[in-house]
DNA sequence: CATTAGCACTCGAGCAGATGGAGTGCTAAC
DNA sequence: GTTAGCACTCCATCTGCTCGAGTGCTAATG
C-alpha cells in the first residue's frame, strides 16, 4: 500500500511527465508549489517508488519516468472522474446536429475525438444485429448490368453493381426481387444467409429457371465481404508526438494500420465499458509501447461497437477516458433513439 | 546539343541514381559493363554535364547526383516507351476482372499501382459529364425520417438520409418523387441543379404544398458535397523511400496529403496525356522536392479523370511513365465498353 | 526520527579534433 | 583524345573532453 505522500508524487510525477515527455527530477518536483518538501526527501520518496515497480529510470542518473504499473496505477486510483466542460459540448454537437446517417455520426465522432486530443481514433461498427432489411431492389441498367441496392431500416444503403448471366431473363430478375422482398422484408440482416440458404432456395426453384446462377451472384455481392467497418479519424496525429521521432516506429505504427482486421479484432475484443490497456498489456506487438483505449457503445443490452483512442504510453489519460466515457453515453443514447423512432 | 557520350554517361548516372539513392562517382561507372572509359574522361564528361546543369554535387568532392534539369532531360529525351509485360498483365487483370462497379475498378487501379511502384498513387475522377440518372427513389423509414436514393445510368449510387419535415405527409412525398422521376429520368448529372431549379420549382410548386421545404431537403442532400472523389494508394509506401528520412518532410507530406482539395486542383491542371512534373515544377510547396506524374483517362474526346503517382523526384520514370500510359489507356477503353452498354 | 543540506558520483548531450575513405580536378604522359 | 597519377576536399565516424542535470548517500538539523 502506498502513502500519502507516494502517492502524491507518483501523481506529480506522472503527471508531469504526461504533459513534458521529459523525465522528472526531485528539484523540479520540490519547486512546484503544491509540494512541500526538499528535493532530497522527494529523491527518497522517488528511490521507494521506483523499488516498488511504479517508476524507472533512463539511465542511473536521470530523472524518473512513469513505468507501465506505474501508468497502471494511476489510472486505476488517480483518475478522477471529471468531465472537462468544453469536451462535452463539443461531442454533444457532434451526436445532435443533425442525426441522419449513423455513418456519418461515425465518422465525424473519429474525426473530433482525434481532433481534440491530438491521438488517433478507431470506431469499430456498429455491428447491428437488430438491423433488418428494409428494401432489397435490382435496377437493370443495360441488358447485361444491374445494379442492386438493400436498403435497411436504419437508412444503411448497400449497392452493387453486376452482370447478368445470360441464362437470366429480365421478367426473372424481376420475380425473383419481388420473392425475395416479399419473404425478407424485416428480416435481421444477420439471418439473411442463413434464411437465403434455407426456405428462399426451395421457393426459387419452383418459380425460376436457372435460378442457382443468378442466386449466386447476389449472393456474393452482399454477403462476401467482411460486414465490419473501421473508421479512422487523425492517423497522422501520432507523428505530432515527440515519442514518435524514428523512422523504423513511424513505419511499424502505418504498417500495423493497415491491418484492418487485426485492428478489428484488437478492438473487438472488449468488456463492455471503458478499457485502458497500457505498452505491453496489448498483445499486438505493433503496439506494445503505446496505450490503447476502447470503450463499447450500445443499443439496450445489446453491444453494437467499440470506440478506440490509440496513442503514447505517455497518454492524458485523465481527459481521454472521460471524453470516451461520454462520447460512448451519447452515442448509445442517440442510437437509442433512433431506434425507437425507425421501430 | 549533347554529345553521344555525354547522353550515354548522364543516361547510366541517372539510371544509377535511380536505383541506389546514393551519389554516382567516376569510378563506380568505369567500372559498369557497357562503359569503355576510365574514370579520369568520365570525370571530364561530369565535369561537362555539371556545367550545363545537369548534374550536381553535394559537396565539392562527392559524387554527382542528376539535378531538376537532368531529370527534365532524362525524361524528355533518354526513356524509352519500354512496355514491360508483367506490368501490363496485371493492370489487365485488374480492368477486366470483373468491372462491376467504376469505383472498385479505380480503387483497385489506386492500390495496384501503388503496390507495384512502392509510390502513392492518386486517381481523381471521373467527372461524370455524361452519367445520367436512371432513378430516383424516396424510402420512408419512419414517421420521422427517410432515405433519399439516387441511381445513375452507370450504376452509381448515392444516398442520403434525412428527417421528414413535418409539414410534409407522406403522400406529398410519394407525388414529388413520382414528378421528378419522370422529369429527370435520363437528365445528365451535371445539369440537375440547373433542371430542378427552373422548370422543376414551378411544377412542383402546383401539386405539393410547401413544396419549398422539402424540396432543400432534398437538394441540400444530393448537391451541396463536392463531387470530385479522390482515391489513394499507398499512402505510406512513400515512408520506404530514403529521402524520407527526416520526420519534417514526413509531417509536411501528410499534411498536404490531407488537403484533399489542393491535390484535386493539382490533378484538375493537367492537359490531356502524360504529363510530369518534377521538383519545382510542381506548384505546390509541399511537394516542390518530389515528382508528380499525371496522366487521364478518359471517354470519347471527353476529359474525365486523372490518374497520378507522387514520389521523389529520384522515381523509376521509365517504368512508371509507361505504366501510366498503360493504365490511363485500359481505363478509357474499359469506360468505353461500359458506357456503349448502357447507352 | 523524519527531514534536509551537502557532496561525490554518474550519465548523456554536445562539441572539438583526428582519421580514413571516397571522390574530384588538374597535370603530365601516352 | 585518353588515361594514370597525385594533391586536395569533404564527409562520416570515432575519440576524448567538458558541462549540466540528476542521483545516492551521509551527516547535520529541528
Amino acid at each position: 500500500m502506498l502513502t500519502e505522500r507516494q502517492l502524491l508524487i507518483l501523481q506529480v510525477i506522472i503527471d508531469d511527465f504526461i504533459e513534458s515527455a521529459q523525465p522528472v527530477g526531485s528539484r523540479a518536483i520540490s519547486k512546484k508549489g503544491d509540494i512541500a518538501f526538499s528535493s532530497a526527501t522527494i529523491r527518497n520518496v522517488m528511490a521507494d517508488l521506483e523499488e516498488m515497480g511504479f517508476l524507472e529510470k533512463t539511465h542511473s542518473s536521470s530523472g524518473r519516468i512513469p513505468s507501465e504499473k506505474g501508468y497502471r496505477y494511476y489510472v486505476d486510483h488517480l483518475v478522477s472522474p471529471q468531465v472537462t466542460e468544453g469536451d462535452k459540448k463539443l461531442i454533444n454537437n457532434v451526436i445532435q446536429d443533425g442525426f441522419f446517417e449513423f455513418e456519418q455520426v461515425v465518422q465525424k465522432s473519429a474525426q473530433i475525438l482525434s481532433d481534440i486530443t491530438n491521438y488517433t481514433s478507431i470506431i469499430l461498427g456498429p455491428e447491428v444485429f437488430e438491423t433488418k432489411l428494409k428494401q432489397l431492389q435490382i435496377l437493370t441498367l443495360s441488358s447485361q448490368t444491374a445494379v442492386a441496392i438493400l436498403v435497411t431500416n436504419t437508412g444503411h444503403v448497400e449497392h452493387r453493381s453486376f452482370s447478368i448471366p445470360e441464362e437470366i431473363s429480365a421478367s426473372d430478375l424481376e420475380k425473383m426481387v419481388n420473392i425475395l422482398n416479399d419473404r425478407l422484408h424485416g428480416v435481421p440482416i444477420v439471418r439473411l444467409p442463413e434464411k437465403l440458404n434455407t426456405e428462399i432456395v426451395d421457393l426459387m426453384n419452383k418459380y425460376i429457371t436457372d435460378f442457382e446462377k443468378s442466386y449466386d451472384y447476389l449472393k456474393a455481392a452482399f454477403f462476401n465481404d467482411n460486414p465490419v467497418k473501421l473508421y479512422f479519424g487523425g492517423k497522422t496525429n501520432i507523428l505530432m508526438q515527440p515519442e514518435f521521432k524514428d523512422i523504423d516506429k513511424i513505419r511499424s505504427f502505418y504498417s500495423m494500420m493497415e491491418k484492418e482486421d487485426e485492428i478489428a479484432n484488437l478492438l473487438k475484443d472488449t468488456t463492455n465499458g471503458i478499457k485502458v490497456r497500457i505498452g505491453h498489456e496489448n498483445k499486438v506487438d505493433a503496439i506494445k509501447d503505446l496505450s490503447l483505449i476502447t470503450a463499447t457503445y450500445q443499443l439496450n443490452e445489446e453491444q453494437m461497437g467499440t470506440i478506440a483512442l490509440l496513442g503514447p504510453t505517455r497518454m492524458e489519460y485523465k481527459r481521454v477516458v472521460n471524453l470516451l466515457n461520454t462520447l460512448s453515453h451519447e452515442m448509445s443514447d442517440a442510437l437509442y433513439m433512433w431506434y425507437k423512432n425507425n421501430e
